[in-house]
Parts: structure tokens; sequence; C-alpha cells
DNA sequence: CATGAATGAGGATTCATTCAT
DNA sequence: TATGAATGAATCCTCATTCAT
């Protein structure tokens, strides 16, 4: 027990590094061995854990990927009050870009990037399934734009990540009110 | 002078090669040797135009990056019909991500990812002056969200660039009609 | 146990052939990859043991510094007879230019070529102390002619440098007799 | 006329280009396109005047050497005082080494290196006929010691390369009275 | 004669991965 | 399970040399 407890640690302790390494240097100037180094772990440990280092950087994305799902959509309840919910998702999704900066800037640099492979990028956005949910049903009901379910996102969420990138490079900041102006800019992109 | 044409020719040749081989493997898998040979060039002979790989690939962003400016600003005349201004930059825009789509897919990824020089990402957005100066009159006008530009861009222009990366994933299509409902979204998110 | 001593060895073999190598070909004509297949070892295998070519020829030229130094003073001990110790001394010096050659001629190269950092070089003659001791003393009781100790050392010890290298050359012999004649040609010089 | 005036200048620039460059940062970070460049000519011009760069270090070395030669022995005619003339010849030197300190510095890294070629290298000290003829004399008259002309170089001569480098590298400097010991210690450690 | 552009061969160094322990 | 040492293959870059002009 202790044994396995030992593992999950030396596991997490390399997805962290992970991350940590590819957001500071990019993908390309991450060796194993520093990976190795920042996980207190041999390099030839990491290949007990991981296939090699594509299934490292893989299995490290699809991780993050579902801790933000996980975080977004912890304890959503679709309501009858269609904006009110797409607001608390937004504002989920806002509060996990800002709070949990690392992953979310993670996340970032794999999807616009060739450094995952294709099969691990999962289709899209479908793990964002209860938002799609709440759109469709905001189309049948006239609330929401007839437009595809990317061009919805595009509007309405991708901007949280362009926003988030900013703040990290100090050319913007979210403050209380510029939040709320945000959100409206996004319901308004949508609404119909 | 035929002597310039060439050497002009060549240093076009290995920056092409470089937004092609950059797109399709990504920096860190794209190698030297593999530009040189693409460009029919020996690899010493990148010496001769660029300092090193990192210079090979800022100058070539900052050339990419010029010709999206040129392109989508090409002609253009801010008239007194603000929205009509507006709509003739995000068509051009949308223009050039479609027509260049590995210009703007190159653009896409060193905007994304740490594998460009802060010297040369510096100037973010101003390069789209004409844009910032159209948002500047609008917010006096109140026909737009006092929102800074940062935000403005966000959620009016950032969204094509993700759109682009979706058409090429297959995930995605703009129709005559979806551009026109597109262009209503970036507009409604903005506009007072 | 064995692990350590197999290093031991493997690091030996890369210094030694350095030396070889350097004394027959010169630094610059000596890459990493044949110092390696000379030391029965992968090119890679040299970054762990020394941090790059110069750090390798440096640390190489310590050790060998080191070994002349020890060679030379081995078992020395002032007696109140200057002549005699400074004959003893001479005479380990010269034993060590005819029976260590290559390092000896290692030595001659590094010393009189800018391929050591300044820092390794730094100390210079430091390294002969009991040496430039007796001579103190030998000032001191005007046995010794008063001059800088480089001086000395320029006329009484640097010679059978130069002569190993004529010896090397085959451009002449040491005899026994010759080395009785050249010692008395040494001390004549710097006697008072 | 005009023409080969113009050409040996060219010749000469290169050639004083390699020894600076030579001195300062050993052969093997002397490329061929800074010398070209130091002595403002293209580097293919260099092909011109020697067959490669062996070749280029080659001559450079036998100018400068046989430049020491006739410095050294301009204007001596020996006497019948075999000390005076000795002393002549070595104040020469000296001077040659202290006022020409680049080509001296020059000459004593090609004579402890394997940079020149072996046959360009002439053999050994043959250039000071001269003295060897003087000392010739000398071992005749039994004025000086009965030792191989080597051995006598190596005492009364070659101290001053020693001296000249030690100075060069701030560790040691001539004054007008260390002069007139040093040489002091030149005769005695070669007379008999 | 002179050149600047061009290059192929080679050098130092790194790194993902393996293996003996 | 865990490791540190070891490595072959690759990468960036340099440089002596050539060639078209």
């Amino acid at each position: 027990m202790a044994r396995l407890q030992k593992s999950i640690e030396k596991r997490n302790a390399l997805v962290q590094a992970t991350i940590e390494l590819v957001n500071n240097n990019g993908f390309h100037a991450t060796p194993m061995s520093k990976i190795a180094k920042m996980a207190c772990v041999s390099p030839a440990t990491i290949y007990l854990y991981f296939e090699n280092k594509q299934d490292l950087v893989n299995q490290t994305y699809l991780e993050v990927k579902s801790q933000y799902t996980n975080f977004v959509f912890d304890g959503f309840k679709a309501s009858n009050n269609l904006k009110q919910d797409f607001e608390a998702i937004w504002k989920r999704i806002l509060q996990f870009n800002t709070e949990e900066c690392s992953y979310s800037f993670f996340l970032h640099q794999c999807n616009n990037t060739p450094i995952i492979d294709e099969p691990s990028r999962e289709k899209g956005i479908k793990h964002l399934q209860p938002l799609l949910d709440l759109w469709k049903r905001g189309k049948e009901d006239k609330l929401i734009k007839s437009l595809p379910d990317h061009v919805l996102y595009a509007y309405s969420i991708n901007p949280l990540s362009f926003l988030m990138m900013a703040q990290k490079q100090n050319q913007f900041y979210f403050t209380e009110e510029i939040t709320e102006e945000a959100f409206k800019a996004a319901w308004d992109s949508i609404k119909l």
C-alpha cells in the first residue's frame, strides 16, 4: 500500500515537472534528464511509468485536460435559466484559468502546437459536453445563435485562453469590473 | 543584379521552408538540415542569411507578421461608418486566414508558444494600429464597449484564429452563411 | 566498488588518450571523437567526466602537473648542503623528462601555447615551491645569484624542457657525461 | 609595378594577420575567414598567395624566422674577443625578443607545437650559424664548455624565450640590472 | 587578380533511451 | 522497483576551400 502510494507520488511528480518545464521552456527545450531531476528521480525511472517522451507528454495532457473538465463542471447542474447556467460555467472556466494558471497554460500550449499526438488530442471540444448540451438547448429555445459549437466556443470561451496568455505576459489584467464586462461580451456574442 | 536576385530567392526559399516544416512538425522537430534540403541549399548556406536557428525563426515570424498586416490594411481608409470599417478589416483578416492558411497557421503557432524571442514578439497587437484607432474612436463615440484593446481583440479577432485551426483540423468549415453570422457575433460582442 | 573502479579507469583512459593525441597532433587536430575512440568509450561518455573539451584539457594539464610535482619532490628533504639539494631536484626533473616523456611533452606544449585556460595555468612555477624555498635560502646565504625566481628557473630548469624536445626530435641525446656537464652548466648559471 | 607592389602588400598583410591572430587565439582558433578579414581581403584571395592554411602558416614561420636571423646577425662581425662577440649576439636576441615581441612570440609558439610541418621547421638551430661558429671557436680555444650546441643553446639562448613569455604574462620584467645579471648567468653557464 | 557566395565534410555537444546492478 | 552510467544517433554550427563572375 505504502508502496503503491509512493509510486503514485512519483508519477505525479513527473507529471508536475513536465508541466512546469514545458511551460517555461517549451517542449523542445525540455530534456528528459531535467524532468527527472526536477521530480527527484532517475531518468531511467521515467520509463517505468511512461513508454517514452511522447507518451509522457500525451498522458500529462490528458490528465490536465481531465482536471480542467472536472473543475469546470464540478457540482454543475443544469437549471432552467440558461443564461445563469452559462454564466456559472464561464466563470468556473475563468477561475480555472486564473487559479490553475500553469495547468491552463500547459493546455493552451498543447492545443496550439503539434507536440501532442493527434490520437491523444481527442476530438476537439468534446470534453465540454455539458456546455455543448447547454448550447443545444439554447439553440432549440432560440436563445442562442444557431451556429456550430466551434464558433460558439471560439467567441465565448476561447477568448478566456487568449486573455489568460495576455495576462501572463503582463499585457492586461482582469479586474472585477472587466470580468463582468467580459462576460457580457461573451454572452452578447452568442445570444440571439 | 542577377546575383542579388538569386540571393533574395534563396532567402525566400529558406523562409518558406521554415514555415512549412515548422507548421507540420513544430519547431523542435525541424532540423536545420531539413530546412536546407527543402530550400535546395546546403545547411551552411543558411548561416549566410541568418545568425542561427532562433534568428531564422524570429525573422520568419516578423516577415510573415508584416505580410499579414499589409494584407489586412491594404487600401483601408477609415470612413465615418465605424461598423462598416470594422467589417472590412474583419473580413480581410478572415480572408488572410483562409487564403494564406500556412502563414496564418505559422503566426498562430508562434503567438502561442515560447519559440519566438520575447524581443521579436514584443509589439504584440500593436501591428494592428488602424484597428486600435478604430476602436478608440468607437469607444469615444459610445459605439463600442469601453474595454481594454486586448479584450476587444480576444472577442472579435482572435476567434478567427481559433476557427482557422479548427478548420485545418477538419472540425468545422466556414460557409458564406456562417461567415455572416460569425461576423455578427464578433460585432455583437464588442458593440455597445 | 567495482563500479567506482571502472569509472576511475575510464576517466584515466580519457586523460591518457588526451595526452597521447594532443602530443602527436596538437590540440586543434584532436577531435573529441578520436579521444573517445582511443579510450574505448562513446563520445557522449566524455561529457560525464568533463564539462567540455577545454575542461578535459585543463584537467588533464592539472593532473599531469601534479604528477610532475609529486615525482620531483617525492622523498625530498632539504639538507644543509644547498648544492646537493639542488642537484637532487634537478636530476629528478631530468629523470621525469626522460622517463615520463609523454607527460613532460604534454606539459611543455601546454605551457607554451594558449590551449590552457589562464585560470588553470595561473599558478605558474609556484608548484615548485620546495625549489623556490631552496633558492630563497641560497640567495640569503649568498650562494645563489640574487635574481628573480623566473630567471633562475629560465636558466637552470627550463633548459631541461628544451633538451627533452630536442631529444624527442632526434637532434641530440643525453649521455651520462653530458648530463653531468649539463648539471654543471645549470649550477654555474645560478651560483654566485 | 604598382601592381606588383600592391600584391606584395597584400601578402604582407596576410602574414601579419596570421601572426597576430595565431598569437592571440592559437592556431586552432584562427579561421581563414578571420585572417582574410583582418587583412582586408577576401578569403578566396588567400589562395592566390598560399596553397592552403598549412602553407600559409609554414611560410609565415619561415619569413619570421628569417627576419629573426637577419636582425640578430645584422652587421655582426666576429672579432677576436669571443665573450664580447657572444654578448653582442645575445643582446641582439634579447632586443628582438623585446622589440619584435609578436614575432618572437609567434616563433616560440611554432617551435613548441606541432602546427608547423616537420619539413618547414628546418633542422633545429641551423639558422644561427654565426653563433654556432662562435661556439666552435670557443670550444677549440677552451673558452667554452665542450657541450653539444643544443645544450649551449638551451642554457644561454633559450632562457630568453622563456623570459619573454613570462614577461608577456606579467610574471616578470626585464630591468637594466636584471639584463646584465641575466647575461652573466648565460655566460657563466657555458664558459669553461 | 580579386571576390563574395556557396558548400561538404567534420566537430563539439546533447539527448532519448537502455542496461547492468 | 529504482538507478546512474553509458551510448549512438542526431543536431547545430563552423570552416577550409572552391567557383562563377
